[in-house]
Formats: structure tokens, C-alpha cells, sequence
DNA sequence: GGAATAGTGTCTGTTAGACACTATCTA
DNA sequence: TAGATAGTGTCTAACAGACACTATTCC
């Protein structure tokens, strides 16, 4: 650790590297693609799914990967990953966040590509019919089953997609305590419980409900709704603060 | 919030123009450059400091801006950022984190340059006088310094290197409390002082040294040896656990 | 001794986890 | 009534901030 170059030839060699790809006129040499890819969370059968897409082609051919698609000349990257958010899932004004960027030259088997990875959050009442029912290979996958199947070895993604899918769990997973990510999921009024199931299926673990009440109460308003599923006592709604 | 697009026709020419982005030849289009910004801390003159450069070119002639330099095709940006870290510094073996991709389409004036954004921590003992001595150019500033004038409108950075910054500095705040990086900041013998002095440098506030004593020392091991300063009551020696 | 920095011990208010209990609905 | 989910109250252990105090050095 923290070894200082002493071999004078080693080093010039490095600045002469260095200085040349620092003044040449970056039009005229090959440049890598750049392209986003993009994982997509909701919450719905009472679990936290992620958008996936079963691959047509080689390479890869079969196996699942999440949306992607090359950013143009005159956007943004944000830009790249919210048209392709909004052509998988057909939703406007969600949340949307940068994960990571990952650069490794042979990540993509065709060719150079640097894939700016996002991380999306929609809420399931935003969704419609109409995003995918002319693809019959995007499938929503149970995140926690996914999480369990490459932990055992039972499934692989494509390119280096589960390193990104694990990102995006993992930024899940830090922030879900004391940012407002939870509430990009279900709908401006909820209960409770269903809040509580958010946090459980992030975190895959069981929550305490009474502590889990006690500590996100002050963030919330009640309404003056309950719940009507007639299963047992009916819960109130609340409201972010 | 949460709007489905109710324009079919909106909706068709989105589909189109990203079916046409995913299938098309990358080869054959206009593509981004992707450069590498990196904002190198360090602890000197018992401050918190960034490296800097002062622009001898347009665009953004005379200001100050991190180095940087664009990533060739057969590596990664993390080996990009390294190299550009071993041309500025002469150190091996330091602490990298990538920090975020910057993308909007104008914010380099000259050309489209996506910049993957890194942040490295070097320890001072480690740097020389050999790096920078053929840059005049080559500015440590205090990083409250720096904050100070930003916020007063004392100063501009070149490019969006403000925001750059500003991230950096949210990354160092948010993990110094629960991660290692202070200590690659410092030797690895240290007086409780000195490792006291980087968090209230990284935080920009006082400290109460009893109560900063007893959260770190389940951290660290004793050694025998103690400062030898010679100002007043010397300090132990300790190292990481 | 006084100034300066190092280091110890203690009090207090906040918070998270565990858990015992009550409340209100369906069937 | 039992079963299920909603919701309340309380105890405790861990922890962070404030602070009073002692220890060791230089001048």
C-alpha cells in the first residue's frame, strides 16, 4: 500500500501515455459505445419485482438481461434511460436514479460499450397492460427469488448484469432508512402494513409492526379512509408528510 | 406524479425512435467521447485538500479544473482514472471510488464528452516533490476553502467541475462515519488526534475530542510508540484493527 | 505555575428491539 | 366464539452529546 514509483523509465513511459491520449483530438480515434441499462423495481403481488427481458438473440441468447439501449449523440444518459423506461413500462414521472458505470472492455462480447446502469421505482397502479403485450419476453421477477437463485447458482444473467442487479439491491437496501424511496413504490395513500411490507421485501427480513409503526408515524398524515379488503379490522390510510 | 401517457401517437414515435436506437449498428453512428474526471484528496498542512489544475487552454483558460483525460478503447475507467492518478500523483495503491457519470450534452463546449467521475484518497507521506514540479500549474487547495469561496460566488470552476465537488465531498461526509476511508487519508501509525483532525476536516466541524475518543477506539489497537512533538502531553501511537 | 494537549469517567436524552397487551373486523 | 390484522404502551440496552475532571508534557 501507498508505494511510490521509483522506476524513473516505468513512469515516463506512463506520462507519455498519459499526455498523448490528454491532447489528441479525441474525434479521430475509435471510442467506445455508450449505452444504459436499467433495473426497474415495483412492488406488486405483494412482493418487490423487477423488470427483466428473456434475450432473442445472441449473444446471450435465452437468458435475461434488463432493458437497455445506447445513448444518442444529443442526450443525456438520464435522457437514454428515461426513453427506455418509458418504452418498457410506459410511465411517465417516476423515480429514477444513477447506480454505477460499468466500463470493463470485454463486458459486452461484440463490442466496446460502457453501460451507464439506472435504477427505476413505479408504482404498480401506474402501470398498464399496454407495456409488453407485444413483448411476451419481459417477465417481472420476484426480487427475492431472484436474489436466492444466483446465490445458488440456479440461474446466471446476461453480460455482467448481476453485478448490476446487486448494485441496485444494495442502493436499495442503504438508502431505505432514511431516504423516501419507499413511498416511489405504492400510492399516495396506504397503510401502514403495506408501507411495512416495502421495507420487508427490500430488506428481505420480517419487521416488528409495532416498532415499525412507531418510527415512520412522524413522517406520515392520517386520512380519514380506511381500508376496505373486509379481512380483518380495516387499517387507515395515511399520507407522506 | 405517476401520469400514463394517454397519447398513442406520442407513444408510437417513442417506440420507434428507441427500436430504432437499440437495433442499429453502433459502429456506423456518431458516438460520445468518455473521459475521466478524478478529485484526489489528501491531508496536508493539517487541512483537508483537493488537487487542482490551472487551465492553460481555452475553453475555461485560467480556471481551475481536475484532471482528467479520456479513457482508451481497450480500458476500463477505472484504469483510466488510475493512470491519470499516477501521472498527477506518483502513487500506487490508493484508495479509488468511482463517484458518478456526467452526461448532458453541453457541458463540455468543445465536443460531447461523457466524464466518469472518480474520487482518490492519497496519503501525503506517499506523494513527492517529483509529481508537479514540471506543473506550475498544479494547485492543493483547502477543501473548506474551496467551499467557502463557491458558496461567497468567489470563485469559478472550469466545466461542471463544481458539481464534481460537491459530490465528492457528499460522498466523503456520508461514508466517513461507517467506512475506513478516513485512515487512507493518514499513515498508518496515528495519534486519536490526528485521525480527529480528518473527520472534522471532512465534516468542517469541531469535534468533541472525550466523546470522539471513545467511538473509534474499539477501531484501533495500541502501539508503544508516542509523539514526539514535543507541544505538550504526548500522544500514543495507534493502527487500524 | 500556566498553557496546551491527552485521556478518563459520568450523566442524560434519544432510539431501536422485544414483547405484552388491547381493539376491531370477518367468518 | 376463533382467527386475523391493527394499534397502544412499556421495558431495556445501546449509544451519542455534553461536560467535569485528571494526567503529562513544555515554557
Amino acid at each position: 500500500m501507498g508505494d511510490i514509483v521509483k522506476d524513473k523509465e516505468e513512469l515516463l513511459k506512463i506520462k507519455e501515455e498519459a499526455d498523448f491520449l490528454n491532447n489528441y483530438d479525441a474525434q479521430e480515434y475509435e471510442k467506445p459505445s455508450v449505452a444504459t441499462d436499467i433495473v426497474i423495481f415495483r412492488m406488486a403481488n405483494s412482493r418487490l419485482e423487477v423488470l427483466m427481458i428473456r434475450r432473442k438473440n445472441p449473444p446471450y441468447k435465452g437468458y435475461l438481461a434488463f432493458p437497455g439501449g445506447f445513448v444518442g449523440i444529443d442526450e443525456s444518459t438520464e435522457e437514454a434511460a428515461y426513453r427506455e423506461l418509458l418504452e418498457e413500462t410506459n410511465v411517465k414521472d417516476v423515480y429514477l436514479e444513477q447506480l454505477y458505470t460499468f466500463s470493463k472492455p470485454d463486458r459486452d462480447p461484440r463490442m466496446r460499450i460502457i453501460s451507464v446502469a439506472y435504477m427505476a421505482l413505479v408504482r404498480n397502479i401506474d402501470l398498464n397492460e399496454m407495456a409488453g403485450d407485444d413483448a411476451a419476453d419481459v417477465v417481472w421477477l420476484g426480487v427475492n427469488d431472484l436474489l436466492r437463485d444466483l446465490e445458488n447458482g440456479d440461474i446466471d444473467l446476461a453480460f455482467d448484469h448481476e453485478i448490476i442487479f446487486k448494485k441496485a439491491i444494495e442502493r436499495m437496501r442503504g438508502k431505505i432508512d432514511y431516504t423516501d424511496i419507499a413511498f416511489q413504490l405504492i400510492s399516495d395513500e396506504f397503510t401502514i402494513s403495506e408501507l411495512q411490507r416495502v421495507h420487508e421485501e427490500v430488506l428481505n427480513k420480517k419487521l416488528h409492526s409495532p416498532n415499525f409503526r412507531r418510527t415512520v408515524l412522524p413522517m406520515l398524515i392520517e386520512t380519514d379512509r380506511y381500508d376496505e379488503s373486509k379481512r380483518a379490522r380495516p387499517a387507515k390510510y395515511y399520507k407522506r408528510k
